[in-house]
DNA sequence: AAATCGGGGGC
DNA sequence: GCCCCAGATTT
């Protein structure tokens, strides 16, 4: 048998019968979980969202937590946003923490409550694209849907063999018209989208492909062509900046001074202490010192450096220095890049959502004796 | 089309 | 270290 061209549109065989065999072996072994035990749309929901960019095995415990805390839209609708934000503490992409909150109070008041099955409707609530409005409306309601996510895309990519990089609009429209072309011939749409995502969250991995093991091998223009670990082919990112961050720890008796980001951006919502970038030509605890004033409008005395903290973000690096810190004079705080301040007890900390860079610094000073020198 | 947006799994 | 993950949104 030769390989098949690239051009080639469509699949090597009937889709039918692809999809017939990939739902054989997906009813016979599966990994189970908590999602795939309901037809509740806000639980299927909430679980899409969760695992958007993020692994099954991560999202369990969170995703049990959520549910029990607010267990229905009018729950969720209805909490308090600092404890919905402390409920995704850690997760990661904290827009789509917001975004969920504010899609809730969307359906109370304009579907009376209700998660709508119109596709349409789906897609205009915040945090859900076409992606996870199909998924959401195959999973909840058995519609018939495409979807096309990381592990559609390196199934697709490799069962067509493509050649060019995924991330170009001419690739991505072949893998949506070839991801309808399946989910159209499927004899099950809910067992179809929940088999592919699992064949390629289980065999068709990016690397080590299992391939012996794989129902659809004979489908599959890359194996034939023996290509497969070239797919899908991926320009390579460029290094990311690495940055100096240093903050203050701002001690007052028992409390600590710690803050709130804009809800918009990096981190939204979320407490920090406060601290910046180190510029060129300036120690670290010249940055402490410029910081609270440019961003407290207070003058500290800067005092023992208590952690350096490295932490990865999705495209750049931190080092974190922190520092202890007292305020000089009394000059009361203007928390000029916060939305809220607050001085707290350490115990307290525990009710306030950080990011993980500032988790592992809070960990040290739980165990810290507390004092500037 | 490219950049932004976290944290962890797994090698 | 690196790539990847049940992507969406903004620029």
């Amino acid at each position: 048998m030769t390989a098949v061209p690239p051009e080639r549109a469509d699949l090597y065989g009937s889709s039918r019968d692809f999809a017939t065999a990939l739902a054989v072996w997906f009813n016979s072994s599966h990994r189970k979980m908590p999602w795939r035990e309901t037809r509740d749309p806000y639980a299927i929901w909430l679980s899409e969202i969760m695992l958007q960019q993020t692994q099954v095995e991560t999202v369990r415990g969170y995703y049990d937590r959520f549910l029990a805390k607010w267990p229905t839209i009018a729950d969720l609708a209805a909490a308090v946003d600092g404890d919905v934000m402390k409920a995704w503490e850690g997760l990661g992409y904290y827009a789509r923490c917001r975004n969920l909150l504010a899609a809730a109070r969307k359906i109370v008041s304009e579907h009376d409550g209700l998660f709508p099955r119109e596709f349409d409707q789906v897609l205009a609530l915040p945090g859900i694209g076409r992606s996870t409005a199909g998924a959401i409306l195959t999973f909840a309601f058995g519609q018939r849907h495409p979807l096309l996510d990381g592990n559609v895309k390196r199934v697709l990519s490799r069962l067509l063999d493509i050649a060019e990089p995924v991330t170009g609009k001419a690739v991505d429209d072949r893998l949506w018209a070839v991801t309808s072309q399946l989910i159209g011939d499927a004899p099950d749409p809910w067992v179809h989208n929940q088999a592919v995502m699992e064949l390629g969250a289980r065999q068709c991995v990016p690397r080590e492909p299992k391939c012996l093991l794989c129902p659809v091998r004979s489908f599959c223009a890359a194996q034939a062509a023996g290509t497969v670990l070239q797919r899908p082919v991926k320009v390579k990112k460029p290094p990311v900046p690495h940055k100096q961050i240093a903050v203050a720890v701002i001690v007052a008796g028992d409390k600590l001074y710690v803050q709130q980001r804009p809800h918009e951006g990096l981190l939204g919502g979320l407490w920090e202490f406060p601290g910046g970038k180190q510029e060129d030509s300036e120690t670290l605890e010249e940055t402490v010192l410029r910081e609270c004033q440019e961003e407290l409008g207070i003058t500290v005395a800067v005092g023992r450096k208590i952690a350096e903290i490295r932490h990865a973000y999705s495209h750049f690096r931190i080092t974190m220095h922190a520092y202890f810190c007292v305020q000089v004079g009394q000059e009361p705080i203007a928390a000029r890049a916060a939305i809220a301040s607050r001085w707290v007890t350490r115990d307290a900390l525990d009710a306030l959502a950080f990011p993980k860079a500032n988790k592992d610094l809070i960990a040290i000073v739980m165990g810290d004796h507390l004092e500037l020198t």
